[in-house]
DNA sequence: CGCCTGCATGGCACGTTGTGTCACTTAGGC
DNA sequence: GCCTAAGTGACACAACGTGCCATGCAGGCG
């Protein structure tokens, strides 16, 4: 990978995007979204009000970095996976590798149970979460094509990609309407490797 | 089912509704949503523009209406589906019937497609897509947990909602970017069909 | 050392979105 | 014909998001 994080400006850029991000967190899952301004997170974030829009399209869009950062590790993750697993074993693995190890993620799950349970009363936010799934479900769609046979139909492996994300969703979902901690059995991580095997059972368990 | 929309206000009210989506439709893939105001929706449905916004909660929001309908019904039926099929059959074979069969809806096809297509470069109507389908898991929830047997895990009917919501919006949107018409085996109605057979074998022909 | 080009930022003005409020009209029952 | 309720419209307003230009700061060149 890239060793060199080239000018020093860049990590300075890094570094205000995640402070406007956590800055917006802790303001919606105090007050909600709605009576959060845009001013109020650039104020927070040290920058002006103008700025914070050169970092976020819009004032939901900016606890997407927090969102993301988890998908872009399992994608990684199953990007450089075995190449000899069937697609669906693959992602499972991945998965569970990328939730289920303890480090400084224990924060991302705890903004993430905070901001999912604010997005519950708020469609605002709740888009953003949808939108981060639907572009993690497309970049998923990507390597899993790659990963798989070059002949087969790309409507399989984006239903594939699609349900996946779903196991996923869900997972995080219900995981946050709870209080269960986010590395026990009712974790995140161990309600998607049971949804994987859900689907790898054509959800046969009903 | 109820007989009489009771007031005329009503149904007036309803024909607004169904006005203004309708324009904003029109608008919406002539110029794309960016370059449509909320005004020029209103005056396009013969209401002010505070009228417009007592109908819908957002300008995007305007054009829900023409994506729910179809959603709707083929709830209905599956609400009213045979108990003794497994769920996922029964989804199926809702599904195919709400689409298949021809009817006026052929015009709701033909609007879809093309607000699909806006939506692949404006975020903000990509955000209304998002937002009905997730709307219509949750109902689809509902019914499928009615339709399980009553101790079934409810985790389990939830990814099987998300999964089956999947099976379609991917089928609408794979449709969406080919010129195949609505009926043919390259309709939604078929690939929607075909995806539910894939989820069924646990997504193993990759 | 002085200059100059590029880039991130801030300030200002502006059009648009979406809401609160009040006054007007019309529907539908007495 | 009257009355209450509800839909509608007009106005004012906070907030959102963008275009434009000026400022400050980095690094390369004569």
């Amino acid at each position: 990978m890239d060793e060199k994080p080239p000018t020093l400006t860049e990590r300075r850029k890094a570094a205000t995007q995640l402070e406007l991000a956590h800055a917006a967190a802790r303001l919606f899952t105090d007050r909600g979204p709605d009576a959060t301004t845009a001013e109020e997170i650039a104020a927070a974030g040290g920058v002006a009000l103008r700025t914070f829009y050169r970092y976020f399209r819009t004032k939901e869009d900016a606890v997407a970095p927090l969102l993301t950062v988890g998908a872009d590790r399992w994608r990684a993750l199953l990007a450089a996976s075995d190449r000899s697993l069937d697609p669906l074993t693959a992602i499972e693995h991945a998965i569970v590798e990328a939730l289920s190890p303890t480090d400084d993620e224990i924060d991302g799950a705890h903004w993430m149970r905070g901001l999912l349970r604010a997005g519950a009363d708020d469609p605002a936010l709740m888009t953003v979460w949808y939108r981060v799934n639907r572009e993690s479900e497309a970049k998923l769609h990507g390597v899993i094509a790659e990963l798989s046979e070059p002949a087969i139909d790309a409507v399989t492996t984006r239903l594939v990609a699609a349900a996946a994300t779903d196991a996923i969703r869900v997972a995080f979902e219900t995981w946050a309407e709870t209080d269960a901690p986010p590395h026990g059995p009712d974790g995140p991580a161990a309600l998607a490797a049971r949804n994987f095997r859900r689907l790898s059972a054509g959800l046969r368990d009903a």
